[in-house]
DNA sequence: TTGTATGCGTTATCAA
DNA sequence: TTGATAACGCATACAA
């Protein structure tokens, strides 16, 4: 059922029903009713290939790549991005790709279709998943306009949005000090070494201005995903004897909720016993008992940001790739 | 730049650029490598609505329509589709339509890009959305197999996979008796009348056979979808004065997390001077402290068997719709 | 207001 | 192994 017939039962030419359905005004009266009840009738729409081949416009499209959907900071993402992209009549489409980040070949496959089909106009990478030895050489056969949030500084090609990291481990450690904590514990999610060894640079390269201490054995690796996974790692931690520090620094709130209720289901208490700071500020942080501590990523601004400038390569392609920064506060609560 | 700019850069016809691409051992070497040469130094790639137009395929994509992804609940749902849809080569995007939810004009919208773009091959409907009277009768336009999760049970025509509610009541009823409490309150998201509806219709039906009370003051309307309303919410019931329920049934986690919070924030304690129960046991309910006795519905079981369906329908466009109902079950905890 | 004819970028058939 | 060419379904300039 294409155009041409429709246009045989209506008795008109294709042009016509053409228009019919993209200029109603131009077309009389009558005819437009005729044809559009042939339509109704045939239950007939459009090819969208024949149409976008015939005149090329945009697809109203935006998709933005998720490493792993679990986590609530990637749907505030999608909310803020979401919020600018609306307003130009832009719609977003999250594509988790969880299920194919440990396997290269279906990440390949992931790209490939990415890049063949022109579904949309513009991509928002998310996460760490561009640092994937995988993922990176790919991108350029996605032939697309592309921003990228929270990636790897040294890819200076992309265009991105990055959160100042730095300046949330000096927030974090002056509210230590004025609390009188000195032994500090990191627990990292551990995805991606080189993601991860950027924040523990961040890290031990402030304690000295604090004089707070980090042992390595001090540092933990958990699970990114899995708030099971960090409750066993901590609860494993509580009985195993070892000499542990009083404020643990989580990686991201969902490891923090994990060792949280470790702590509290073996009896101790927080913030007396062993304190607790996350990094994010997810919506669930402020409602935890104990309301935790966290860095606040300023999330929904990334994703804005994210999408302003990805609006800005749209109708201005050649723009130069701008790197900006956002600052994270820290949240004090309950936990530390 | 297209095939026939590449064809002409690299000396040949472009039937050999369209071989070189689609079947390169249909290709001698070295006209095979001149050809890519030629398409890696101008980053060509091929016109996807050319591609289709000429010779259509699957686009190996399936759309999935969440109408707000801000409850975990909707991403689970998600992990489930796709684990099953990965299987068979098709790419999973969640389609968060939460912005335009309240605003007609933008619905219509939403349903006419759905249609207009080919780009997928099936739907994945969730939520109470396809209850929204500007939406429901757009459905017929986007013409596509497609399958709804937890929908209106009046609508027969769609292929559907429902939570069997009736069975997580009598379940929830047959706990409380147990425990000795009498005195129910309901706390709903109130987002759909006829959905909110249909779960009062349950609860209500069911009080006798297990000689529960529930006052008509003791329904309770909130958000569906933010915490810090049903925080709020509580919050003012508890320093209002009234005579309040025994139990609040709350007809998600977040509703309960929320009413949980704003119980202990003001000094009560849980279950001893009221007991909570949620519904749906995302992944944070478990960590909650109290952690929550829910009603736990099969999220990802629901989203694998609307896979499964949609799958079938993929290959069988004219099966009659069906209908499955799964059942959910009662995880007690420590907030009842 | 409507119809005719051409082109969009690709694939596939057939012949060379 | 390659090339010429006719589709694919639609939009649009131009003519009527």
């Amino acid at each position: 059922m294409n155009i041409k017939d429709i246009a045989r039962k209506a008795g008109v030419s294709t042009a016509t029903v053409s228009r019919a359905l993209n200029n109603p005004e131009k077309v009389k009266k009558d005819t437009l009713e005729r044809v559009m009840h042939v339509i109704d009738d045939n239950q007939y729409s459009l090819n969208p290939y024949a149409r976008n081949l015939a005149s090329p416009g945009r697809t109203n499209n935006i998709v933005m790549v998720i490493p792993n959907l679990v986590n609530p900071f990637f749907f505030e993402l999608i909310k803020g991005a979401e919020s600018v992209l609306s307003e130009y009549g832009y719609y977003l489409h999250a594509h988790n790709i969880n299920q194919h980040l440990d396997n290269p070949k279906k990440l390949t496959a992931v790209i490939e279709n990415l890049g063949n089909e022109g579904f949309f106009d513009g991509l928002i990478l998310t996460g760490s998943i561009f640092l994937n030895r995988h993922f990176l050489p790919q991108i350029p056969k996605i032939n697309k306009p592309m921003v990228a949030i929270d990636p790897n500084p040294s890819n200076n090609e992309l265009d991105s949005v990055l959160v100042d990291e730095r300046t949330g481990i000096w927030l974090t450690y002056e509210h230590l000090k004025k609390k009188g904590y000195n032994r500090i514990g990191v627990i990292h999610g551990g995805y991606h070494i080189e993601l991860t060894n950027r924040k523990l640079d961040h890290i031990h390269s402030l304690l000295n201005d604090f004089d707070l201490t980090i042992k390595d054995e001090w540092i933990y690796e958990t699970s990114y995903d899995t708030i099971e996974h960090s409750y066993r790692m901590m609860d494993r931690l509580l009985q195993s004897g070892n000499t542990l520090p009083e404020v643990f620094l989580c990686l991201n709130d969902l490891i923090a909720i994990g060792v949280c209720r470790a702590i509290l289901d073996r009896g101790h208490q927080i913030p007396k016993d062993f304190a607790v700071i996350g990094s994010d500020d997810i919506s669930f942080s402020k409602y935890f008992n104990p309301s935790l501590t966290t860095i606040k990523v300023p999330t929904e601004d990334l994703g804005k940001t994210a999408a302003r400038i990805l609006l800005n390569k749209l109708t201005n392609p050649n723009l130069p790739p701008q790197r900006i920064y956002l600052p994270p506060t820290l949240i004090v609560r309950e936990s530390c």
